[in-house]
DNA sequence: TATGAATGAGATTTCATTCAT
DNA sequence: AATGAATGAAATCTCATTCAT
C-alpha cells in the first residue's frame, strides 16, 4: 500500500499549539480538531465551514478551538501543510516515462498513488481550489503543491523527444485533467469505478503526453 | 469569430424581475446588476462576493439591487443560466473529429471557441465550481452544463475506432483538462499565451482522445 | 336594509386628496385604492399591510396612491373616519330597552346593526385595535369610536332600575362583547351563524344588562 | 392568593436554547430576555417590538439572544407556552356556577384569578390578538388557548338549565367579555378599579349566562 | 393624472473570536 | 486543559416614500 494512503495528520498543528508542549490529551483533542475539519470540509467547503460545525463533529467547545488553533485559516493551513508534504514526496516518486509497456505501468502506479491521496485529502485539496481566489495565502500554498507536482512532471515530460507541445503547458494539463476528474469522481458527477478511471486517464496520457503507442484496451488489478 | 465571444447578457434576470415588465430604464439597470456581478465575481469568487459590491460597482442602491433579484444566488442563476445556453450552444458546433489534420482543426476550432466563452463567462463558470459544495440548486444547474459538454464528447469519441478507454471517462477528461487550464490561465497559476495553450490541448487531446498522429510543432494564427 | 351595510366609501379621502378638487377618475381611484386597502387590511391585519400590496390588488402604482394620500396611516385615517360616523350613526339608533320583549327586539335590531357594521368594517375596527398600542393617531381615533358606543349605552342602562353594577363598566362589557364576538367569528374560531350568534348575545345582555327575564329560545328572522 | 398570580416564566425557551445544556448563567440570561420582551411587548406590541429593544432592555447584545431564540416569534412562542400552561390550570379552577350567592362568589374568585394571570401575562395575551391575522402559528397556538377557556365555561353553561342560549357562543362571549374588558383596563380605556370591573362583570356574567338573580350592589374584598 | 424606478434607513441574522469560570 | 457564554462587526433583506418621465 502506497504511503499516501497512510496519511499521519499534522503533528505540527497551528500556532498556538506550537508555543507550547502538548500532552498527549492535548495531542488527541488537536487530531480531533483537524479531523472534524475534513468531515466538515467535505461535506460543506471550505467557505461554508463554521467553527461551529467543526467543534460539533469533534466534540469540543469553541474555546478549545482557539486553544490549538489562531484562527480557522490557521487550521486549514495545518492540513494544507500535511497535503503539501504528502504531494511532495508523491512528487518525487514519480520515475521516467517511457512510450513502452513500462512507461505506462509507471504511469498508471504513480496516478493510482495520486488517487490515494486525493481519496484521503480531497477535501483540503477542494477548499484550497475554493479558497483560491482572494488573498487568502491558503490559496498560495496551494500554488505551490501544484508547482511541485508540474515540476516533476515537466522533468519526465522533457525526458520524451519529439514533442510538438509546450512541456509546461502539457504537464498542467496532465494535472488539471487528474485532478478534476477526481473531483468529479469524490462529487458524483462521474460515476465510474476508480480503476476504470484510472486506466482511461492513464491511457489518454500515456499516449497524448508521453507518446506512449495506442493499444488494446486492458485491465490493471487495483 | 464566433458567436460565443460575442454573448448576450440574460435578458430574463431573476425571478422578482420576470413578475414585472421591465421598460427601458430597467432593463439597463438591470443589465448594469449582472455586469457589474461579473466584475465581482471575478475579483472575489462567489462566496466573497457581497451583495455590497456588486451594486457599488453598478452604482445603484441596495434597495434596487432586490427589484430585480431576489438575492445573490438568484443572480447568479440569471447568469449561469446565459451560460448554460452558451455552453449548448458550442457543444452543437462540434463536428466529427478524425485522426487526420482535419480532425485536429476541427478540434482546435472547437476548443478555441470554448476559450473564447470562458474568457467572458469564466467568473460564472469558476464562481459555479466554488457554490458547487453544498445545497446550491446552482451546483445542480452547472452539472446540467457539464453534461451537455460531456455528451456532445462521448458521441465524438465514440465515432473512433479502436478506443482502449471508456468514452465516457475521456470525454470528461478532456472536459476536466480544457476548463481547470484555463482556470489556472486566468487565474494566472499558467503563463501562457491563449494560442500556446490551445497548441498544445489541442494536440495531447487530439492524439491522446481522438487517435490523431503526433505531428510536428506548429503554430496557429489566433 | 340597515344604514350600515350600505356604507359609502370615504369622498373626503387623505391630505393630499383633500387639497385639490377631483375629478370622475380621481375619485374613481381614490375609491379603488380605499377598496383595496380594505381587503388587504382584512388579509393581512395592519401591521403586515404594505402599500404594495394595496396598490397591487388596486391595480396602480406607488407613485399614484401618494398622489391620494400623505403616507400609509393617513389611508387608514381615511377610513376610520368613515367608520367612525357609521358608528356615531348607530349610536344615535339606540331606542330604550325594556326588560320585556319590546326591550329584547330594539336591543337585538340595534345589535343586528352593529353585526351589519361590522361585517363590512371589521377589516378596519380590527385594524384599529392592532395599531391601539404605541402613539399611532390612528389608535386615538379608536378610542374615539368606542366612547361613542360606551356613551350611548351608558344612557340607556342607566334608565333601567335597581342595577346592582357599574353602568360605565356594563356599557364597556357589552361592547367588549359584541365586537369581540363578532371578531372570533369573522376570524373563523367560532363557528356559528350570525343569527344565532345575535340571538344568544341578545339574550345575555337582555338578562345580564338591562334586567330581562329568561325566555324560552326563539328564533328571529334576519 | 391564586397559583395564577405568582407565575413561573418560562424554563424551557425557544429552539436555540432547547438544543444545549442551559447552565445557571445561560438560564440567567434566558430568563432576562423573557422578561425583557414582556416589558417591551407591554410597550410596544408585538409588530413594533425590535429585538433590538429587548436586547436593550435585557442589557445584552444582539448575538446572544440569537443564542437562546431563533428570532422574534420563537421568544414570543415560549411566553405564549406559559400562558397557555397558566390558563389551562385556570380553566381546570373553574367549579359548578349555580344560580344562587354561591355561584356568584365561584365565578367571582374564578374571574379573580383570571385577572391576575391578565396583569400578569397581560402583554402576551394583546401581543397575540395582534399577532393572530396572517400564518403566524402563533395564531394557532392561541386558538388553543381560548379553546381550553371556552371548553371549561361550556361545561358548567350546561350545568344550568332552561338556557334559551347556545352554551358555545355564550361561553365564548363570557371569554370575549372578560378579556377584552382587561384589555381596556390595561390599555386605560376604561378608568375604574379591578375590583369594581370584577364586581360587575361577574353580575352581567352571572345573571346573564349562568340564571343568577339580580340583587343589591355589594362591595367584595379583594 | 399616472407610472415604474430608485432610494436608504432600519431591522434581522450570522458567526469568528474573546471572555470568564 | 476545557468550557459555555458573550460579543459586535458585517451581511442580508424589507419597504415606506420620493423621483423622473
Amino acid at each position: 500500500m502506497p504511503a499516501a494512503s497512510r496519511p499521519k495528520l499534522s503533528t505540527r498543528g497551528g500556532a498556538p499549539a506550537q508555543e507550547r508542549e502538548l500532552r498527549a490529551q492535548g495531542k488527541k483533542t488537536m487530531r480531533k480538531l483537524l479531523d472534524a475539519a475534513m468531515v466538515v470540509l467535505d461535506k460543506r467547503g471550505y467557505h461554508a465551514a463554521r467553527v461551529d460545525d467543526i467543534v460539533k463533529v469533534a466534540r469540543t467547545s469553541h474555546g478549545t478551538f482557539y486553544l490549538y488553533f489562531a484562527n480557522k485559516e490557521d487550521l486549514f493551513r495545518a492540513l494544507l501543510t500535511d497535503v503539501s508534504e504528502e504531494v511532495e514526496a508523491l512528487a518525487e516518486t514519480l520515475g521516467p516515462i517511457g512510450p513502452d509497456e513500462a512507461g505506462y505501468r509507471e504511469l498508471r502506479g504513480w496516478l493510482a498513488r495520486f488517487s490515494d491521496l486525493y481519496l484521503h485529502y480531497g477535501p483540503v485539496i477542494r477548499a484550497w481550489t475554493e479558497a483560491d481566489v482572494e488573498g487568502l495565502d491558503v490559496g498560495r500554498m496551494g500554488e505551490q503543491v501544484l508547482t511541485t507536482m508540474v515540476t516533476a512532471l515537466i522533468a519526465r515530460i522533457g525526458e520524451s523527444d519529439g514533442n510538438d507541445f509546450d512541456p509546461q503547458v502539457a504537464a498542467m494539463a496532465t494535472v488539471a485533467m487528474v485532478e478534476r476528474l477526481h473531483y468529479y469522481l469524490v462529487s458524483r458527477q462521474l460515476d465510474v469505478s476508480r480503476d476504470d478511471l484510472l486506466d482511461t486517464v492513464t491511457t489518454v496520457l500515456h499516449v497524448g503526453v508521453f507518446g506512449g503507442a495506442r493499444r488494446k484496451r486492458r485491465r490493471t488489478a487495483s
